[in-house]
RNA sequence: GGGAUCGUAGUUCAGUUGGUUAGAACGCCGGCCUGUCAAGCCGGAGGUCGAGGGUUCGAGUCCCUUCGGUCCCGCCA
C-alpha cells in the first residue's frame, strides 16, 4: 500500500504538479476505451483519478475491470483539468490525478445494492448491510454531527465544573417506569441484573456523595415497543446538580442547548427560552411537547356549540376547535381522512364548518344561527376561506385528538421548516396520573420528583391535583430533555411511595438504599436528561432516529446485521440455570 | 396486544377484469469506444412473484394462515 499523502477531499489547484498517494474506494468507473476515469472516495471526499493507456505503464486490461467499492491505493501526479473538463459540483473538480501506479487492496464483490442513493434499496436490506449504507454521504454526515455533538456537550459541561462519572450498566431492576431488560446472573442463579432505563438513582446518590455537578453521556435501555423516534437502546446526556432550584437548571441547560446549536449548526436559539405550564400547553396545543413553529392554537368553542342547535356536543365535557387558514379548500375526501385520523385518538368524529363571506357553510353550520355565526367569526378570528374543525368529548380526548390533528395538518400544509428551531420549557407537570387498570396513582415523571413546596400538603388532601417540580424541554414537537427537582426529604419520599401504592416494606425493598442515603445528609438537588439521539436527529434534520445511530434496531427490536437477539447454546442456559418455556403456539 | 401499508430479477419498480412465454431501468457478464463525471452504444445472463395452504380448467393477481420491513394506537418520557 502507498501510505496516503492526502485525502480524497483535499487536493486543489495549488497541488498541481505534485506527486501524491491516495487510498480509497471506487465510487464510480467511467470507461472510455483507452482512458478510464475513476472517482476515488474516502471519508473526506472524492477525487477523480485517471488511468491513461498512453502513460500508464501497468496492466491496463486489469484497470478496465475495476468495479464499484473496490479498495485502491494509487500513486500519481496532480494535474490541471482543461476548462471544459472542470466539474464545478466537486470541490476537487478543478484537478485530477494521473495514476502512475496502483495497488488493488481489496476487490469488492458485486454489491447487494448501489450506494449512490439511499432510495436504491429498502430499509431491511440497508440495515443488513449497514456497513455499506454507512459509507454513503448522508449517513456519514449524520454520524459526524453526532460526534461533534458529543464534543460540544463535553467541553461545555466540563467548562462549568460538571464531572463525567460512569455508573453501572448492570444494576438492580426497579419497578416503576418502563419494562427492564434483564441480564441473568451466573453466580447467583435465578437472580437478574437489569440494564438501566436511566442512571436516575445513581446520579442522585452521587449528589448525596458530594459530586455537586455530574454528567454522563450514557446508554439507556427500555424494553418497550419502538417508534420512528424511539429505540430500545438509546443515549442520554444525563445531568444532576446540587444546591440548586429550577432556575439554575434552566439557565445552564439553555446555555448547553444554545452552545450545541451554535457550534454545530451556527444557529442562535432564543435567550431565554419561553416557558409554558403543562396545563397551558395542553389547553393551547393539545400536547405536552408543543411545536411552536406554527399557530393553529386550540380554541374553546363550547359556549358557541351550547348556544347552537347542534346537540351532540351539549353533554361533552369540553369542546375545542382549530382553524386552518385556507382550509375551505379541503374536499369531502380530505375531511374524511382527517376524521379517520382523529378516530385513532378516540375522538368519535370531527365536526367542521367552512367560512365563506363571513358566514359558515357546510358541515354542521346549519345548526348555528346567523347571530351565533357572526359572534364566532369575531371571537375566533377566522377568515373567509378557512375551515374550523371541532371535537367535543372528555377533556383528555379533545385535547389529545386536536393536538395530533394540529400536527398532522401542519405536516400536510408544510408549515414546518426543519431549519427553524423553537424551544420551549414545559413546567408544572402533575405529580401523578391515575391508572384505571391498576387502580392506583403512578408517577407522571418518576417517583423521586419533588412536589411544589406549596403543594406538599395536598399530597394528603388532593393528591391528583398536586403539581410537581418537573420540567421538559421541548423542541419542534419533540421532547428533547426532561427532569425535575428531586425529593431530598426522606419523609416526603416515603409519602410519595405510599401514594404510589408502595408499602413501606416494598419501598425499602426496592429503593431502600436511596431512601437510606437520603437520611445521611442529602443536599437539595435536581437534574435533567437529554435524549441525545433526538437532539442529533434535529441537528441533522431527519425525522428518523435510525439515521443518527450507527447500528440501529428494527421496529421489532432486532438487528438485521448481526441477527440479534438470537438463540444461545444449551450449555450457556445451563450455566445460568435457565430453562426455556415452550411457547403457547 | 391492535390497526394501516409494503414484499415480483442482485436492486428499484411495472404487471389491466384471474388467461398463453412475468417486463423496464440500474447493477452484473461480454464487446466497441481517448475527456467522462449517473459517460455512451451493442449484445447476454439473471425470477421459489416473501413462505405455506385454499378457491379455480387456470393465481403474481382472489381468500386464509404465517414471516419480515415501515408508520401509527396501546406501551414508553
Amino acid at each position: 500500500m502507498y501510505k496516503r499523502s492526502h485525502t480524497c477531499g483535499q487536493l486543489r489547484k495549488t497541488n498541481v504538479g505534485v506527486t501524491i498517494n491516495l487510498n480509497g474506494w471506487v465510487n464510480s468507473v467511467r470507461l472510455h476505451g483507452q482512458v478510464v476515469f475513476v472517482d476515488l472516495r474516502d471519508r473526506y471526499g472524492k477525487t477523480q483519478i485517471v488511468f491513461d493507456a498512453d502513460s500508464f505503464s501497468g496492466d491496463f486490461e486489469a484497470v478496465k475491470k475495476l468495479s464499484m467499492e473496490d479498495v485502491l491505493s494509487i500513486q500519481g501526479a496532480v494535474r490541471d483539468r482543461s476548462e471544459s473538463a472542470v466539474n464545478p459540483n466537486m470541490v476537487t473538480g478543478e484537478i485530477e490525478v494521473a495514476v502512475t501506479d496502483y495497488i488493488m487492496l481489496n476487490e469488492a464483490a458485486p454489491l447487494p445494492f448501489v450506494l449512490s442513493d439511499r432510495d436504491n434499496a429498502e430499509e431491511n436490506l440497508r440495515l443488513k448491510y449497514r456497513y455499506l449504507e454507512l459509507r454513503m454521504e448522508e449517513l456519514q454526515k449524520n454520524i459526524l454531527i453526532r460526534h461533534e455533538t458529543y464534543q460540544a456537550v463535553r467541553s461545555y459541561l466540563s467548562g462549568l465544573e460538571f464531572v463525567e462519572i460512569e455508573t453501572p450498566v448492570l444494576m438492580k431492576s426497579t419497578p416503576e417506569g418502563a419494562r427492564d431488560y434483564l441480564v441473568p446472573s451466573r453466580i447467583h442463579q435465578g437472580k437478574f441484573y437489569a440494564l438501566p432505563q436511566s442512571p436516575q438513582i445513581y446520579k442522585q446518590i452521587l449528589m448525596i456523595a458530594n459530586y455537586d455537578r455530574y454528567f454522563q453521556i450514557v446508554k439507556c435501555f427500555r424494553d418497550e415497543d419502538l417508534r420512528a423516534d424511539r429505540q430500545p437502546e438509546f443515549t442520554q446526556i444525563d445531568i444532576e446538580m446540587s444546591f440548586i432550584d429550577e432556575e439554575d437548571i434552566f439557565v445552564h441547560m439553555e446555555g448547553l442547548t444554545r452552545h450545541v446549536f451554535k457550534s454545530i449548526r451556527g444557529i442562535d436559539l432564543p435567550d431565554p427560552f419561553p416557558r409554558l405550564t403543562y396545563a397551558d400547553a395542553m389547553e393551547t396545543y393539545g400536547s405536552d411537547k408543543p411545536d411552536l413553529r406554527y399557530g393553529m392554537q386550540l380554541q374553546d368553542v363550547k359556549d358557541f356549540t351550547d348556544a347552537s342547535d347542534f346537540n351532540v356536543f351539549k353533554s361533552a365535557e369540553k369542546v375545542k376547535g382549530i382553524i386552518i387558514k385556507g382550509g375551505a379548500k379541503y374536499s369531502r375526501k380530505n375531511i374524511d381522512e382527517l376524521t379517520d385520523f382523529v378516530k385513532k385518538y378516540k375522538a368519535k368524529g370531527l365536526a367542521w364548518m367552512k367560512w365563506e363571506k363571513g358566514t359558515f357553510i357546510g358541515g354542521i353550520s346549519k345548526f348555528f344561527s346567523e347571530n351565533l355565526q357572526k359572534a364566532m367569526f369575531e371571537k375566533l378570528s377566522g377568515n373567509d376561506g378557512d375551515i374550523l374543525f371541532m371535537i367535543g368529548d372528555d377533556s383528555s380526548i379533545v385535547l389529545n385528538a386536536l393536538g395530533h390533528l394540529r400536527v398532522e395538518i401542519a405536516k400536510r400544509e408544510a408549515l414546518t421548516n426543519k431549519d427553524d428551531f423553537k424551544p420551549v420549557w414545559v413546567t408544572e407537570f402533575p405529580m401523578f396520573e391515575y391508572d384505571k387498570e391498576a387502580d392506583r396513582f403512578i408517577a407522571m415523571h418518576h417517583p423521586f420528583t419533588a412536589p411544589r413546596e406549596s403543594d406538599i400538603e395536598m399530597l394528603d388532601s388532593d393528591p391528583s391535583n398536586t403539581l410537581s417540580r418537573g420540567y421538559d424541554l421541548t423542541l419542534n414537537g419533540y421532547e428533547i430533555a426532561g427532569g425535575s427537582i428531586r425529593i431530598h426529604s426522606p419523609k416526603v419520599q416515603e409519602k410519595v411511595f405510599s401514594l404510589l401504592g408502595l408499602s413501606r416494606e416494598e419501598a425499602v425493598e426496592k429503593f431502600g438504599f436511596l431512601v437510606e442515603a437520603l437520611t445521611y445528609g442529602a443536599p437539595p438537588h435536581g437534574g435533567i436528561a437529554f435524549g441525545f439521539d433526538r437532539l442529533v436527529m434535529l441537528l441533522a434534520g431527519t425525522e428518523n432516529i435510525r439515521d443518527v445511530i450507527a447500528f440501529p434496531k428494527t421496529t421489532s427490536a432486532t438487528s438485521l446485521m448481526d441477527e440479534s437477539p438470537n438463540n444461545v447454546s444449551a450449555n450457556q442456559l445451563d450455566e445460568l440455570g435457565i430453562q426455556i418455556k415452550k411457547s403457547k403456539k
